[in-house]
DNA sequence: AATGAATGAGCGTTCATTCAT
DNA sequence: TATGAATGAACGCTCATTCAT
């Protein structure tokens, strides 16, 4: 948290919330680079000064907005994790299948591009995103596991990340409003099934640990 | 060519690419929401007013600038048809080989997903984009129909944008100093194995034209 | 009022009054063309951004600006007016002597010029404009009415019209630092008395109401 | 004359008219503070760099300018006067009225109040300025001398003087796109006709020549 | 006689931030 | 907890002007 505005009064925590409320629905219509604190405080209804109090640099601000919004992301993925049917394959298909979606709404598509060029520049938030993404790959795992009970650690961990990545890039395809997105149902389904197929008939490399340095 | 400056003598030329080139580096190192006019002209030794006589507006050097770079992109793809080698399933692993590999330089990590994120706010930056994924497109359709001639055009078609949004999306995860940077290796041949077959076993989809609309 | 500034605190009102004071001299001493945000704030010993509080934009201090100045003079007709003296001749005398004299001032000589100029590119400078000559002729309407009540509305408001418009015509000849201005008194006396008599020896014109239409 | 481009070749002599006349029209249009050296260079298709050659300063090409519309008005006068009819009161009601007309025209509308605010800052701006009323005034000296020969030449000159101010003054009121415009054949034929009978009537101030000082 | 190329100051405006109230 | 008031740097851009070609 890197909110100064103590919050302790109930006034102060409803600003604080709607500061963040407010932010994120800016960054989500403009973006990163018009996020500013003016604009956010006017569009709170606020003074900048004000704004300074609970949030004293832009920065600090810009934190606490990822945090909140990763933050609903990661709940969103418990729930599917929760709401998981006994079926393996169905599992598979349920996590990759909301992700999928998902990333057809205008938040996402919009919201996770933004988030990928802050990461290449800042530390702090690159670490904030792959916890995210480590939480997500996490039940991935697991369900991979569930199918293909014989692949190793690494094995499982690869498959996931593999996976994980070829569906957040088809973001910028079929995303909201982005010129493909008429074929969004075809490439869910190809790329869901061949997915299950790989993780169902994958086996370990042959002699491999997978460790061995980089290309 | 959004340029006014016309570079008709030899210094002209040169300073027109100096800018390019100048404003080219910024880029890649700053991101797009700081690179200024200002910094550009400073950086390329020159007035902001002579930065203007070649780029009226920062509209206008954007455009090129992105122009330039995606044209450095599209001549490397037309290399890579012309390589071509006899085998299929080596031209296929020669081409989405090289955009992995490409994917973990420096300037393409950081250059992509910032185009990304112009590409959703900016409708002729999403179209030069298009454009330039689709020149790459094509010459996997192309590798696609001689792996499996059977495929219709909708399905290679569907299967080069499937690849290709796979491939895009590791750049976040596996790209230059990115967390996963170490598993490139084990992901691309994982990735790129399996697509190969996916492409020489899929068929049409039973009865479906795969025209039928959205999800 | 254009200002956002809210000057509600003392030192922000002594500043919105600093504000327009400055602009107010410098617009006089150099023309509204270099009538800049970055002199006024120098002039006023502030920073650009803290006039920029106050005054978002140029046009929100011009026109706030131009009021003002307005407003001083509609003060000072509705002064004269109070002043009347009983006999309707010296009420005339006394309202015209006083603008004539007014024109000769370094402000006013300076002022309306750039006034008219202004108007003639802008409409809402233009409305200010006619609403406080509108203001003047009112009182001169009510003067001629005293000498000759047989007049028509229309045909003292004629009057009106062409006596204001006449005197403010002598600004750029008799005017402060004009080539004429040792003709002033002459010029003065020869306009008023002349003006006197033809209120007193008007009629309507024969057979005419004057809304004919347009030469 | 200030312009340096020796304009000796033809085609010099055609771009040092081209360059008065669009100079002219951008004045006309948006009035002097906008008439910048590289808007007329463009409008007139040419580089800033030949218009620099032409005139080497801005201020250089204004005086230019104003002389050549000055000139304009000047050789209308001149016809005026050719034109005149043997009738002294006929030849009063066409100076004045031709004036009157003149001063409704767009052009005449947005120059004159332009000119008035030049000259007030700028002192070759005024002598010219002086200089054009002054032939202006005198064919009216001499229409005056014809219609009442007793009159003093300092009782005519005032005379000239204060009814070309009083015409002038309409300016602002009834000129082209003002809001008083529709009154304008009322007030001119009230204006000439009482000017006439002043003129026909008035008779030196007793005991006066109208030299002892200014107010 | 003309263009291309460049400078550097200045423009209006926005910004993150600070601090007294 | 909040606003009002202020700073100073930076932004994109336009300008008159200069000078080599």
């Amino acid at each position: 948290m890197r909110r100064t505005g103590t919050a302790t009064y109930a006034t102060g925590q409803e600003t604080a919330q709607r500061i963040l409320d407010v932010a994120r629905r800016l960054f989500m219509e403009e973006g990163h680079s018009k996020l500013t604190m003016r604009r956010i405080a006017k569009a709170a209804g606020m003074s900048p000064g004000n704004l300074s109090y609970y949030y004293p640099t832009r920065a600090d601000l810009l934190a606490d907005l990822l945090q909140y919004v990763i933050d609903g992301y990661i709940r969103q993925f418990e729930t599917l994790r929760d709401e998981a049917s006994d079926d393996a394959d169905e599992q598979f298909r349920a996590v990759l299948g909301f992700v999928f979606n998902d990333l057809g709404t205008r938040e996402t598509t919009l919201f996770f591009p933004e988030l990928w060029v802050l990461a290449n520049r800042d530390d702090w938030i690159a670490q904030q995103m792959e916890k995210m993404y480590a939480q997500y790959r996490a039940i991935l795992v697991d369900v991979i596991g569930l199918i293909n009970p014989q692949l190793s650690e690494t094995r499982k961990s690869d498959l996931a990340l593999m996976i994980s990545a070829s569906i957040e890039g088809h973001t910028v395809f079929v995303g909201h409003g982005r010129p493909h997105r008429p074929r969004t149902r075809q490439l869910r389904d190809l790329l869901i099934e061949h997915f299950l197929r790989l993780v169902k008939e994958t086996s370990e490399p042959r002699g491999a640990n997978g460790n061995r340095g980089q290309t």
